[in-house]
DNA sequence: GATGCGTGGCG
DNA sequence: TCGCCAAGCAT
């Protein structure tokens, strides 16, 4: 009988797909491909890679380049740290390594914007060393190949998934595996509806020998949300807004946002603001916290004993004409540098 | 370990 | 419609 990993590299010979990146196993192409494509789609990533490596054909170029013109060549992808990290990991290549890649793994992992899926995916395409690359595909892949009911997020589930990960990858073509297990992924092994009538290891599926395909991989538990209940105070003066700097903890630390109380309970929330000019209230969910706001004009601002932190008037156009909806709406947009609002 | 980062596709 | 989430990483 076939082994799981020949039935995977098999499949892939019929089946691979035919990418850009996949034209060549230098370590720049590769290496580009694999950022982009870090929480973005294929079809998404695509014309942006063909357009880098217009712009920057080679290493060399790229650490040659300014900021800007990186930056520029990213704009639209999202997640703009990477093309920063990019630059600078290009510039530490030429500098530190004269051009080349270090082939070593603890290496690669000190460049930055390279973590433990990026160092895997191109030392096993480029010089076949036997890592799994644990990306959202093959975690996927593997938890229900073996049945994982341990969320990848946990250490301990993450320390099962490299453990059975590294059994599995295969050790003759290790950069193939990876990437047909991807590609797998990406038609038959679907998050939502896998389509295992079609898939080439079905027989090998000891999630689907039980028929929790559907439950893997294990996601973890959401929290129950934590009801916080807040006064806001919307204080606009000379065409200036009162903003506050939070304190350097919790859910907006050291972002400015209005000026606000907050109270234990809604009891204490609705007493407080009686007699108060509130105009509009509701509820903001916000990392597994249900915010319930009511907010009031600023002029009761200065007999508000609890009021402890020190304003900042930022200079804001045009905020009276704001209807209320929009206005409310600055109140949970919270700006991480007030000086350079206008 | 939890959180922020961006855009686009999907049911 | 809109919440979820997709080839993760850094902090």
């Amino acid at each position: 009988m076939a082994s799981i990993q020949h039935s995977i590299l098999y499949w892939f010979d019929e089946n691979k797909r035919d990418l850009p990146w996949r034209e060549s196993k230098n370590p720049y192409s590769v290496w580009i491909s694999e950022i982009i494509l870090q929480q973005t789609r294929v079809e998404q990533g695509k014309p942006y890679y063909d357009r880098f490596m217009n712009r920057f054909p080679s290493v060399f170029d790229l650490a040659n380049a300014d900021e800007e013109d990186v930056l520029l060549a990213w704009k639209g992808l999202g997640y703009y740290t990477r093309a920063r990290n990019i630059l600078k990991c290009a510039k530490t290549i030429v500098g530190e390594y004269g051009g080349s890649f270090p082939k070593e793994r603890e290496e690669l992992l000190n460049l930055p914007g390279i973590g433990e899926y990026t160092a895997a995916a191109i030392a096993s395409i480029c010089w076949d060393q036997p890592y799994i690359a644990l990306d959202g595909n093959i975690i996927r892949i593997v938890s229900r190949v073996f049945n994982i009911d341990s969320p990848f997020s946990y250490s301990s589930g993450k320390a099962i998934f490299k453990t059975m990960g590294q059994e599995f990858v295969s050790k003759d073509r290790p950069g193939d595996f990876n990437q047909a297990l991807m590609d797998l992924g990406a038609s038959i092994c679907l998050p939502k509806s896998p389509r295992c009538d079609q898939c080439p290891i079905l027989g090998f599926c000891e999630a689907k020998k039980i028929n929790k395909q559907h439950e893997r991989p294990v996601k973890l538990a959401k929290r129950k949300p934590i009801n916080r209940f807040l006064l806001f105070f919307v204080h606009y003066k000379n065409k200036k807004l009162a903003l506050i700097k939070q304190e350097n903890s919790g859910i907006w630390k050291n972002l400015y946002l209005f000026p606000h109380v907050e109270y234990p309970s809604e009891h204490q929330l609705l007493e407080a603001k009686e007699g108060l000019d509130s105009f509009v209230s509701g509820i903001h969910l916000l990392s597994h916290q249900r915010i319930h706001y009511v907010a009031i004009k600023g002029e009761r601002l200065k007999k508000q004993e609890d009021m402890q932190q020190e304003l900042v008037w930022v200079p804001v156009k045009d905020i009276e004409n704001l209807p209320i909806p929009r206005l409310m709406a600055h109140i949970f947009e919270v700006w991480p540098n007030a000086k350079t609002q206008d």
